[in-house]
RNA sequence: GGGCAGGUUGCGGAGCGGCCAAUCGCAACAGACUGUAAAUCUGUCGGACUUAGUCCUUCGAUGGUUCAAAUCCAUCCCUGCCCA
């Protein structure tokens, strides 16, 4: 096992505050001496069946972790995925059903594992002791905790103040998370910023039932691919990690430059001063910006998809976006002959048919801006007939194409 | 349980009997400029009909009043505030 100076340093990357950092050395010092590796816990609420990037962040500290030798305890929230996370939420969570946790579970553990080690990480489900508690056990821990302690909260108080309501479970999530590290004797915590209360109310239930507290790690929150908010499902701005190599990489190439930097540190395991030393040569005008957003595409679609797959994408790209040449793999689309008369069709049909619109409307408006081509010609009117060939190529928008087949 | 205020197209938020598929802002989409960056400008933004037009479905739900309702009435459901 390394130092203590040593792992606290491999440790320290891309988090915002160690809560708090003597107690973490102690512990690493405890764990050395004694052998012992250290518990590190971080909790899932398996709400929604998609991992993304963002969530990545906390999973890749925890294998940094896994790598010094300690032990990974995930706990996935088959209980608190019930009741739903008010942490940064301005509405109440939909309360999912247990099937669904239960479903969405199964596919988190298979996602975690691309990351972390699966032979030393310990899995748990919280519903194993909430289960069991009792009425009397909720009153206990509902005691643990003022209202005005959860009320302090922005996201609690943006709500009270506009008239949106809060349900009485939320306030008890906090409790259930603080006390899910009891179950565990969590020694330290992962966590983004906005778990800061939850993680504290652990500290708070451990010293209560004599354990030492744990030590919290906060995350920073990864911004999502519009560069404001946080990455996440419902707003759409996200990279799935089970996307595939193309969407991932025209989506990392999508980004607002400022993210740069984040994304490389918090998601990628390029070294700092190699992070340091691409922002310097943007600064200076030596490497283009656009040169740097490919290193970071690439980098991230070969974490997921292997080297192989992160060259092809990124020739694929150039090949697409700056030489305007058509993609190598365009889905092909069959339309019946019976469509068409003298061998032509109407451009609005022919998009809905080829589901490159959601609609007529929308597919004629996208022909009056322009954004259609048939074999590269420019489509001018959403009144016009075009001529399709076995083959023909439809394209709509910068980037949306399909192959015409008859059948 | 009582009083008051609300529930509008993804979100915020106008409209309060016909000119309303419904102002506006955000988001989104498309175009121009670019580096699938940012910023900016332009256009679009319920659906169908080959579309200066017509029709259909939408304004919490259901019924009603009217030639005509998102707008008025009744009942119901939901939310917030205040009182108990």
């Amino acid at each position: 096992m390394k130092g203590v100076e040593e792992q606290l340093a491999s440790l320290r990357r891309g988090v915002v505050e160690i809560l708090s950092e003597e107690e973490l050395k102690a512990k690493l010092k405890k764990s050395l001496e004694s052998g012992k590796p250290l518990r590190v816990k971080l909790g899932i609420d398996p709400t929604s069946p998609d991992v993304h990037l963002g969530f990545t962040v906390p999973l890749r500290k925890l294998k940094v972790f896994q790598e010094l030798g300690h032990q990974v305890v995930i706990i996935i929230g088959n209980y608190t995925g019930m009741v739903g996370d008010p942490s940064g939420k301005n509405s109440t969570r939909p309360q999912l059903s247990e099937e669904t946790v239960m479903a969405n579970a199964k596919y988190y553990k298979e996602q975690i594992f691309k990351i972390l080690d699966e032979k030393k990480t310990e899995v748990v489900y919280n519903g194993d002791w909430f289960s069991k508690f009792s009425f009397n056990d909720v009153i206990s821990l509902a005691s643990k905790i003022t209202v005005a302690s959860l009320l302090e909260h922005d996201y609690f108080q943006n709500r009270y103040k506009n008239g949106i309501p809060i349900s009485l479970h939320e306030f008890i999530y906090p409790l259930m998370q603080g006390w899910d590290s009891v179950e565990v004797k969590a020694d330290i915590e992962m966590g983004g910023t906005d778990q800061r209360f939850n993680i504290i109310v652990g500290r708070a239930l451990q010293k209560e039932n004599g354990q030492e507290a744990q030590v919290a790690l906060f995350m920073p929150i990864l911004a999502g691919l519009d560069g404001k908010a946080k990455m996440s499902k419902s707003l759409g701005n996200y990279i799935g990690i089970s996307e595939t190599s193309k969407d991932m990489f025209g989506k990392a190439m999508s980004i607002p430059d400022v993210l740069m930097e984040s994304y490389f540190e918090l998601l990628t395991e390029i070294p700092l001063e190699e992070i340091a030393r691409l922002k310097k040569g943007i600064v200076d005008g030596s490497l283009h910006p656009r040169a740097v957003k490919v290193t970071l595409a690439k980098e991230l679609v070969k974490m997921y998809h292997g080297a192989e797959a992160a060259e092809k994408e990124a020739l694929e790209f150039d090949r697409v976006f700056s030489d305007k040449q058509l993609p190598s793999d365009i889905p092909e689309v069959c339309i019946s002959k019976e469509e068409l008369s003298e061998g032509k069709i109407w451009i609005v049909k022919l998009i809905t048919l080829a589901g490159l619109a959601s609609g007529r409307n929308e597919a004629g408006r996208l022909v009056d801006q322009g954004a259609v081509s048939l074999d590269e010609i420019k489509v001018d009117s959403s009144k016009d007939a075009v001529l399709v060939k076995d083959g023909s190529i439809l394209k709509v928008g910068k980037r949306k194409f399909a192959k015409i087949k008859f059948k």
